[in-house]
DNA sequence: TACACGTGGGG
DNA sequence: TCCCCAAGTGT
């Protein structure tokens, strides 16, 4: 044990820590579909769906999920722009890609059984050291740290620990401490009883310190920093990106989208044609001399129909949403479609391209 | 290390 | 309206 941890485990008694948070999981924990049972398959897509994701907007999704893809097999099978409609709407959509492409790895090297053991189970795509934690300690009862920022917020009050959550590096302090301090007994209630304590009690602001089941174990609590705790550095703010839509329909009345690249922002999900905007000329002109060089057809633009932002963790798209006509036809791709109105719902669109169709619903 | 990567809810 | 988030991971 470092000189750190050990400072900060000084005179705590985790042993009753463990008990005092573990009784009081045992009898508040939520009602949560994930919870029904300990297979792996299921635990693995909650935790794959929770990251950076609120509970409520969780759920919903994960019922479906688990209906239409039940076994890790039936993952394995399912094509990609299946999975992807099953994740439409609820963001970071690598992770739906990550899941998959691990699944399949599991399926075809693991004989479909995820792995028990720490070595493999990181090896996996889109699993992390928090989600390596998660799966080993609530699916296979192993003594594993799983630190999130419900964890790391929690034993920054308890032990009064003042580093930057924000900062990659302090996460190592928090899976030192929770070496020491996590039940060997019971590690499955622990992890989630310090997760469960985090999004109930120990929350963010206005922590309800009167209720909390180990307020006697909270430094915080005594010195009334509760507040000022977890230290964490602010984001930067959004980066503005002007962009141009345009729906456009043939002499058929289709419409024409198209699958954005396979890496990187909403990757494989579908779209209106769209160019960022430079700064200098008309906003139509960049338009129709994007839709030239990309989709080699000329096109007819006629009417302004939305103007609206949409934020992204680290951008903010400034779009203005036009309407126009193909005029000739569209080079064949396999990423350029045209579909009728009833068929645009078929494909996994960003919520941003979401918000054009609704649009169009209201001009028809 | 710092940034890319989404979304909808709540104060 | 604005800002902060919410059970992080990949590069």
């Amino acid at each position: 044990m470092n000189e750190k941890v050990t400072e900060l485990l000084h005179l705590f008694d985790e042993k009753q820590f463990q008990y005092d948070l573990i009784s009081w999981y045992k009898n508040e924990q939520r009602n949560l579909p994930w919870r029904e049972n300990q297979d792996p398959y299921r635990i693995w897509v909650s935790e794959i769906m929770l990251q950076q994701t609120r509970v409520d907007t969780v759920i919903p999704y994960f019922e479906r999920f688990i209906s239409k893809f039940p076994t890790i097999e039936a993952l394995a099978n399912a094509e990609e722009s299946d999975v992807l409609k099953a994740w439409e709407g609820l963001g970071y959509y690598s992770r739906a890609r990550n899941l998959q492409s691990a699944v399949r790895e599991v399926a075809d090297t693991y004989n479909s059984v995820v792995p028990n053991n720490p070595k493999e189970i990181a090896k996996l795509k889109g699993v992390g050291p928090y989600t390596a934690g998660a799966i080993l300690s609530i699916a296979y009862n192993i003594p594993e740290p799983a630190v999130d920022g419900n964890v790391m917020r929690v034993l920054s009050r308890i032990l009064g620990i003042w580093e930057d959550i924000a900062k990659p590096s302090s996460r190592k302090t928090f899976e030192e401490v929770t070496r020491h301090i996590i039940s060997e007994e019971d590690p499955s209630s622990f992890n989630q009883g310090m997760m469960e304590l985090g999004a109930i009690i120990c929350t963010p602001k206005s922590p309800s310190c009167l209720l909390c089941p180990v307020q006697n174990h909270c430094r915080a609590f005594k010195e009334g920093s509760q507040e000022e705790l977890p230290i964490k550095s602010k984001k930067k703010a959004p980066r503005p990106v002007p962009i141009a839509v345009v729906v456009l329909k043939d002499l058929r009345g289709k419409y024409l989208i198209r699958k954005r690249p396979d890496k990187g922002l909403l990757a494989s999900l579908w779209e209106f044609p769209n160019v960022e905007l430079t700064e200098g000329g008309l906003k139509e002109d960049q338009l129709r001399k994007h839709i030239k060089e990309e989709y080699d057809c000329d096109v007819a633009i006629e009417n302004e129909i939305a103007a609206f932002d949409h934020v992204f963790s680290h951008l903010k798209w400034q779009l203005t949403v036009y309407i126009g006509t193909i005029q000739g036809t569209v080079k064949s791709e396999e990423n350029v479609r045209l579909v009728n109105k009833d068929e645009l719902e078929e494909f996994a669109f960003p919520v941003a391209h979401q918000k054009i169709v609704a649009t169009i619903e209201v001009n028809e």
